[in-house]
DNA sequence: GACAGCCCTGGCGA
DNA sequence: ATCGCCAGGGCTG
């Protein structure tokens, strides 16, 4: 049987409301993968999901296993799941504006970065997702959760010649063996986290015990939403609770309970503080000095508290904008204007074989040292017109 | 509360 | 060219 792809659909969505281009980009979900221009591609609750998207619209189709019993798109709840899964009840530009009023840093970053917007992941996927991400890479943790997948998740289907499984399951990550496996597939200690974090949900707690954490709001994909109670200093205390019973997990600490209470279980206020966040907050909002010289668990807690006052509620989606304004792979838009000036200059100088203008290799040289780093995607002829640059004075120099 | 130690990778300066 | 060092979305004992 032939694989049964849904017709392309559409939903009303506009870029400063949601930008997939930056959301699926910036360290909240792993598995995005390009799977041809402007297009991202994933395996959700199974099938796999596609998205494009324009000005005006999220272009989205599903496509189905030749084993699935329902028969799409007559019972087809993708347009429910792509709701849910990007989160798109919340009005993002009200939010914004509102950030940028009580935040004069927030105003002069945010800009830039428009329509970021917390997802609405699967609690255990974020929270494995999450365990990855300790003292590590946005690059390595996509290739670390890919090899989960790969290995112990279920295979979708294809796009192309490329592969794409669902998460796997607390079951299948507790498997005799998995933890030496993934030792050997390069994961390092956290092996040992991912191992015994699912022998807890798959022998003891059980999955319902992690989505019942879920903000009564916001839960599970096909939960009925209920009241999520006041917000408070430390945040409310559905949130609390959850944060708290998320530590006694291995591999688990504040931050990683933070990240899975974020984008995993609808708790908007929360905000996870990283080195990242920690260096904004230093940078941007006084902390580093006497009570708060280092991030300790009590600075943790009084970073947290300071944005939670300051953003309000939905304070961990203002977080994830700033935060996602400060990653390297996305650096290139706080030095756009520098890039076009450079590329004139250079191909004006060209023909004569003069020296170049001291200045002009100085930008070029800043410029590509802030951008190398970037792992492939679409910013590699943006990058090699710089290198061309930078190598076209050296020679000269020489 | 402070502090090593932990797995592994890539970039950078010497 | 090659090496040592260190940071990269931390957690555990």
């Amino acid at each position: 049987m032939a694989v049964r792809a849904t017709e392309w659909q559409k939903l009303p969505v506009t870029l400063t409301e949601l930008c997939i281009n930056t959301t699926l980009r910036c360290g909240q979900s792993f598995r995005w993968r390009k799977s041809a221009d402007d297009e991202w591609s994933c395996a959700l609750h199974g099938r796999i999901l596609s998205f494009r998207q324009d000005a005006l619209y999220l272009h989205y189709r599903a496509i189905y296993p030749p084993s699935t019993l329902h028969t799409p798109p007559h019972d087809d709840d993708t347009p429910t799941l792509v709701k849910h899964y990007f989160n798109l009840e919340p009005d993002l530009c009200k939010l914004y504006s509102q950030w940028a009023a009580s935040d004069a840093n927030f105003k002069k970053r945010a800009p830039k970065f428009a329509g970021v917007r917390i997802l609405r992941q699967d609690p255990w996927e974020a929270l494995i997702g999450f365990i990855c991400s300790s003292n590590n890479n946005i690059s390595r943790i996509s290739q670390m959760v890919h090899n989960l997948c790969l290995h112990y998740g279920p295979l979708i289907g294809h796009i192309g010649n490329e592969a794409y499984h669902d998460f796997p399951t607390p079951e299948a990550l507790a498997g005799p063996g998995v933890e030496q496996h993934l030792q050997k597939l390069g994961f390092g200690y956290r092996a040992k986290y991912i191992y015994k974090t699912a022998v807890m949900v798959a022998d003891s707690r059980g999955l319902a015990w992690l989505d019942e954490l879920c903000n009564p709001e916001s839960p599970v994909f096909g939960q009925e939403p209920k009241p999520g109670g006041p917000l408070i200093e430390g945040g409310r205390e559905g949130y609390r609770k959850a944060h708290q019973e998320l530590l006694a997990l291995h591999g688990v600490g504040p931050k990683v309970a933070d990240c899975v209470c974020l984008m995993g279980l609808g708790w908007s206020e929360s905000v996870p503080v990283d080195t990242h966040v920690w260096q904004i907050a230093q940078r941007d909002y006084k902390f580093g000095k006497g009570k708060h010289s280092s991030l300790t668990p009590a600075t943790y807690t009084a970073v947290a508290n300071h944005f939670r006052k300051l953003w309000g509620k939905e304070a961990g989606w203002a977080h994830s904008v700033l935060f996602t304004a400060d990653l390297k792979a996305f650096s290139e838009r706080l030095v756009a204007k520098t890039e076009i000036k450079t590329e004139e200059v250079s191909v004006k100088a060209e023909p004569d074989g003069s020296g170049v203008v001291e200045s002009t290799t100085k930008t070029a040289t800043a410029t590509k040292k802030r951008v190398k780093r970037d792992v492939g995607d679409d910013e590699h002829q943006v990058v090699e017109v710089k290198e061309k640059i930078v190598k076209r004075s050296k020679r000269r120099k020489a």
